[in-house]
RNA sequence: GUCCGGAUGGUGUAGUGGCCUAUCAUGAAGCCCUGUCGAGGCUUCGACCCGGGUUCGAAUCCCGGUCCGGGCGCCA
């Protein structure tokens, strides 16, 4: 019976129509008392009393509390009402009443409930959260799970970051770019890359795109970014890692490693504010009180960091060495907060970071750390011809293979520096989250590849 | 890849050789109930990851496998 509802919502200009309901369970008021809305969503829960019967529903904002008196109401609606299972769909309309006895402070007394579509039974996992899923559960069951207000408040949290993070690009005056993904450069070096059939020949998903953002800087576009996704076929089984990521990365020209060291900064304080002040019924959710990070963080040199951790007691490491998990997670209990690690040895890091002119053996490479794990690395790129080539040639690649990627260094290349973050780590440790498959909707990881 | 721990109704769990035709909660089906808000009460339904082995007897012990969680490694 559609025609019992009528789509009530008074449109201004280019807003888009609210299909079927006049309001989210969140926008409602006690105050609205006497006014008829239409609701639509899932059936949270149904309390029959008897007499009285409460239908809980709910929708992306909230929960609605419907209460029919059943020996009064109409008996097709109570019928259906009775009828209907969790997790259905349907859509309620009727009017607010307000009333100090129901949760929030109003419920719906309703004059027609329609079920749209029906939920079959038993549930996969319970999305009231009363009992628990493990993490394998839910992601099987992903959908279901995203139901639950503690799933669904990070992923909204999520998109509130990445509109921050758009923010202060574009307040900076950045350009949105996007790259390719299917590249035909397997010699990047490091990182395992997962082959692909290209028609007739073998082609790679990207792990990074640091060249073509590099390659940019040499169209004059000066300022970019990109959000999207990369790919490695690293083994890793940890709960940091993930096989497809999603990665936040600039390039600027003009700039050196300090400058691109401010904007990380301010674009990772940037999005703690955002998210403390747009965002407070899903952290009040989640339970989690923001403290936004103070600027500048701590810039600690490699060298003093190595020096730190022999403090510690444990097993030292040499001068040249890439920092291991134990003393990443040291330094990170030591010094509490977000933190730069700079100055890094140019063996560490890639061929395209720029060593300094007077110590060259040290490299304007930088890491920007959460107390439990790396969020970000940039740094100052090598923008002359010769000097990219022979780093090539000492990290013992091919620069014959990086030819498309060289050539723009041939013929005008502004100096420049950019960094790359990973958005779900930024996600997982604003939120305290244990598991990175928790910041991701459709996480892919060494087993999981559906859904 | 490696080390440690784990796998019991749809979901979350109890259960260390016989007391287990397996506990509790949630759920589902049915009944009672006019103010629930993790509603309550009564009845019913539904499970020991797979394959070998030990034993009179295995959810429980052993071996192999699969999968899951955590640590490390890998991740320029």
């Amino acid at each position: 019976m559609r025609t019992a509802f009528i789509p009530g919502a008074n449109l201004s200009k280019g807003e888009i129509p609210l299909i079927l309901r006049t309001h989210y369970s969140g926008e409602i008021r006690p105050e609205m008392d006497g006014s008829e809305v239409t609701l639509a969503g899932h059936v949270h829960e149904i309390r029959d009393l008897g007499g009285i019967c409460f239908l809980v529903l709910r929708d992306r904002e909230g929960l609605a509390q419907v209460t029919v008196l059943t020996k009064r109401a109409d008996r097709n609606l109570v019928e259906t009402v009775r009828g209907v299972s969790r997790e259905s769909v349907v859509l309620v309309r009727g009017r607010v009443k307000a009333e100090p006895k129901a949760p929030n402070g109003f419920e719906i007394l309703p004059e027609a409930v329609e079920v749209l579509s029906r939920a079959d039974s038993p549930l996969p996992l319970d999305p009231t959260g009363k009992v628990g899923a493990e993490l394998d559960t839910r992601l099987d069951a992903r959908f279901l799970d995203l139901r639950r207000p503690t799933s669904m408040a990070v992923f909204k949290i999520e998109s509130a970051v990445m509109r921050s993070l758009r923010n202060t690009f574009y307040e900076n005056g950045f350009i949105e770019v996007c790259t390719p993904k299917i590249v035909a450069t397997a010699t990047e070096g490091g990182t395992a890359l997962f082959p692909i059939s290209y028609f007739e020949r073998e082609a790679f998903l990207n792990q990074s795109p640091q060249l073509y953002k590099q390659m940019l800087m040499a169209t004059g576009l000066d300022r970019v970014f990109e959000i999207g996704p990369i790919f490695r076929a690293e083994e890793h089984d940890t709960r940091r890692h993930l096989n497809e990521a999603i990665s936040v990365d600039v390039e600027v020209s003009y700039a050196d490693h300090e400058d691109v060291m401010s904007l990380l900064e301010n674009a990772v304080s940037s999005a703690y504010r955002y998210v403390s002040e747009s965002c407070e019924r899903e952290l009040r959710i989640l339970g989690v009180e923001l403290d936004v990070p103070k600027t500048p963080f701590r810039r600690i040199t490699y060298t003093e960091a190595l020096e730190m951790a022999s403090d510690s007691g444990k097993k030292s490491m040499e001068w040249g060495d890439d920092i291991d998990t134990e003393t990443e997670h040291y330094l990170g209990s030591v010094i509490g907060e977000h933190y730069f690690l700079t100055d890094w040895p140019s063996s560490v890091k890639p061929y395209y970071t720029q060593p300094y002119d007077d110590k060259p053996e040290i490299c304007k490479g930088f890491d920007l750390m959460h107390p439990t794990m790396e969020l970000a690395s940039g740094a100052q790129r090598v923008h002359d011809y010769d000097l990219l080539v022979s780093r090539i040639k000492e990290k013992g690649l091919n620069p014959e293979s990086f030819e498309f990627y060289l050539k723009p260094f041939r013929y005008g290349m502004p100096p420049h520096a950019g960094w790359g973050l990973g958005l779900a780590r930024l996600v997982q440790t604003m939120l305290g989250l244990e598991n990175i498959r928790d910041a991701v909707l459709f996480p892919r990881d060494r087993r999981r590849l559906v859904p």
